[in-house]
DNA sequence: GTAAATATATAACATTTGTTATTATTTTAA
DNA sequence: TTAAAATAATAACAAATGTTATATATTTAC
């Protein structure tokens, strides 16, 4: 009896999780996964391989588009910068995740720049081609809107945490965030890599204080750092912060 | 030669003001605006006029999709719920903006809620209606998916604010964009008639500590208020808190 | 119109975050 | 490998924001 109880908590625990992430997951790494293999074969014939070193821009606010992207290896910042020129990182993308689509559906320019924080593999398939595609294949076209109406959900739910939740609370929830979208090809966490500029600029604070805030991790046991990498030690303690009613679970 | 250097100097201000403006503004309400006369009588016919009391809901978080409104009166707030249920407004919708499409274009439930600020005056269509008239009207489908591209880079830069900005640079943000989206229509400024608790939950803070901002504005001769009614008494003030590099103005 | 309920304004104190400065560590380039 | 440059960690103090409490004003319901 007890056991099926924990059975049940584990399942409602685990669905939690994932409808968590999901909310926070633009997922454009299933676009071009639900297409059949003849129209797979179409959109790899349009692709081009293209290194990308670290630090260069996949594109520029207010650029003009060039084309898609597809991460084959490697991550990628996208943010924006404000009136006084700060950058506001607001999604990092990771291996299969598709971007830059949005300029090519109706607005002129690129809206956010994208960057790479380590050297890139990337699929790039050209505007046209790629116009191209969306017209062939109607069904790809329905993702792209359809993923696009998920996104704006995504950030609306970013503008929910940055507005409502104090530091320590934002860092645990992108700790978390992050530590899934950055080893979910991995059988084990290899921590979560990024310059404590990135990091700061991400969860809307300063470095010197977002350390503070990483410091008090430490000595709570939440977390341990080696050279900058943040291993996550209690992930109880950090869904903590989430402010759950624990009752549900 | 000075006054040519002036007319310089206002065109140049309000290009900037319309560019910050349409920045932070969805501009749904021109959806409909790009049509020709006879797809307009097609839209019209299909919309069947709708009374929505204050505090009524448009759509719920979670919902069935039902169809797509237009506001011919009124305002009303679109919000999300956090994990512990607190509401952040993202956005406020006012005459002839329209609304509830993006759950339409692939997504099954609505991602958000929305909520009528005052009585409301709405035309709606079906969701089957507007399906069919996205496949009649490809400009209109176009139009839309546009738009939602749009309103990511709006949702983006609101990030960007909350994230970055202190709390009386964010009010002050937003009391500039909120007199402008309320007195589009009318030829003087009748005020940003907001309750705090909404005010505060659009900003990001607690109604006490915005009082606090209120009271510091008044003060500084930038704002008046009477009832509950804010008025800008100061805009060059206002604008200081945007940090603008103002040799290029 | 009046009482009750709700919303607003304000102040005082606690906590959090921003900022400046200094030291330690890591990375880069010669 | 080593020196220089860049990044990260930490502390101390200043400023901003959260929180609790109380008084005032406004709206609602009878």
């Amino acid at each position: 009896m007890l056991h099926i109880n924990i059975l049940f908590i584990t399942f409602e625990f685990y669905s939690f999780m994932k409808n968590f992430f999901d909310q926070f997951d633009f997922q454009s790494n299933r676009l071009f996964g639900e297409l059949n293999s003849a129209e797979t074969r179409f959109v790899h014939k349009v692709m081009e391989t293209l290194p990308i070193k670290k630090g260069g821009m996949l594109f520029y606010e207010e650029g003009i588009p060039t084309g898609v992207f597809q991460l084959k290896s490697g991550r990628a910042k996208k943010f924006k910068r404000g009136f006084s020129g700060e950058e506001q990182i607001f999604y990092i993308y990771t291996k299969e995740d598709v971007l830059g689509y949005h300029a090519l559906l109706g607005e002129e320019r690129y809206q956010d720049s994208c960057e790479a924080l380590e050297d890139l593999e990337v699929n790039f398939i050209s505007k046209s081609n790629f116009l191209k595609l969306l017209d062939d294949i109607p069904r790809l076209k329905q993702a792209v809107v359809k993923n696009i109406s998920h996104e704006f959900g995504v950030l609306a739910n970013t503008i929910a945490v940055l507005a409502q939740k104090d530091q320590n609370t934002r860092l645990a929830i992108f700790l978390l965030l992050l530590e899934n979208k950055f080893n979910q090809f991995n059988g084990y966490s290899a921590g979560i890599d990024l310059t404590r500029e990135d990091l700061s600029n991400f969860i809307g604070t300063s470095p010197e204080s977002l350390g503070r805030s990483l410091k008090q991790f430490k000595d709570d046991g939440i977390i341990e750092i080696e050279k900058r990498i943040i291993y996550i030690k209690n992930r109880e303690m950090l869904l903590q912060f989430l402010n759950l009613d624990l009752t549900m679970l």
